[in-house]
DNA sequence: AGTAGATAGTTGCACATGCAAATACAAAGC
DNA sequence: GCTTTGTATTTGCATGTGCAACTATCTACT
């Protein structure tokens, strides 16, 4: 087996290590918040990217892209929040095909309770993760981007 | 804010980078193995995962573990692929609930067939997200966990 | 031997997702 | 002004998934 082969190997066990580790986490943080509040990971994405924008609008579009999910999945996503009284639909004036969403109080308030339970199962699982020696290097680059970017 | 609340902004922040990661590569694996052979991801993983044994057997429960799937979704995965004739489920003789799944010579011609279309979309997605700076460090962690296991 | 409890796999059902088509609106060209 | 082209969002439909219940088999205990 040559240099060419081991590299293609070495990607293929590196794209199974980042998905052992994707599934894990994401495993982890639906058990939390389905017991909390019967909230999905996406769901709770939404409720994050939109009270990261703090009192300000969001598009459909920029929903999708933050949940990394096609337009119709966005918009039923929307539809189950919003039936929930979580989120609301807001018509934009300058651009009539645009959708804004926003976070209702309700919405707001679920959000702040159960984002320390998102968080502290996420600490819990990160730190699960790093005792495994295969995923451990990924978990320390999380760490590192981060402050890459920040830095 | 405190120490404390920048670690848990940087673990959420890591997550989001890890998961867009993951969706860059899996949407970027979709679409060359579905052009090139109407196989999702998963179920190049199960060809992938099976062909790995090299003519040994893998019981249902194992390739549930692979894929990180249910074991129901499972049952269905291999449903649809030993419908195609790609592989075949073999009774166990000293446990009879046990079912093996061994590839096909069709099942085994695919794989051979669509794996350099999946390696190459892989190197590609991976020095694609190499360029970006937030995502860079995890590609990078990626290979280096691979020689950290091989040692 | 016989029963109780665990384990492997499958099925019914509800639901979230993607693709393609439809609708509504905007922007550009003539 | 009108048409053509492009964009934002929604809906019809088919499909893949998980959970819970079910069947079949194994294991342990008496």
């Amino acid at each position: 087996m040559g240099i060419a082969d081991d590299a293609v190997e070495v990607r293929a066990q590196g794209w199974r290590t980042l998905a052992a580790l994707h599934g894990l986490i994401e495993a982890a943080l639906e058990r939390a918040l389905s017991a909390e509040a019967k909230l999905s990971v996406v769901e709770y994405t939404v409720l994050d990217a939109l009270s990261r924008q703090d009192g300000w609008h969001m598009r459909m579009q920029q929903l999708a892209r933050a949940t990394a999910l096609s337009p119709s999945a966005t918009t039923r996503l929307v539809n189950r929040l919003e039936d929930r009284g979580l989120l609301t639909r807001i018509l934009c004036a300058d651009d009539r095909r645009g959708i804004y969403t926003e976070l209702t109080a309700q919405g707001r308030g679920l959000y702040e309770k159960v984002r320390p339970v998102h968080d502290a199962a996420l600490r819990a699982v990160l730190a699960e993760a790093e005792e495994q020696p295969e995923l451990a290097p990924v978990v320390a680059a999380l760490g590192a981007g981060a402050r890459t970017t920040a830095g």
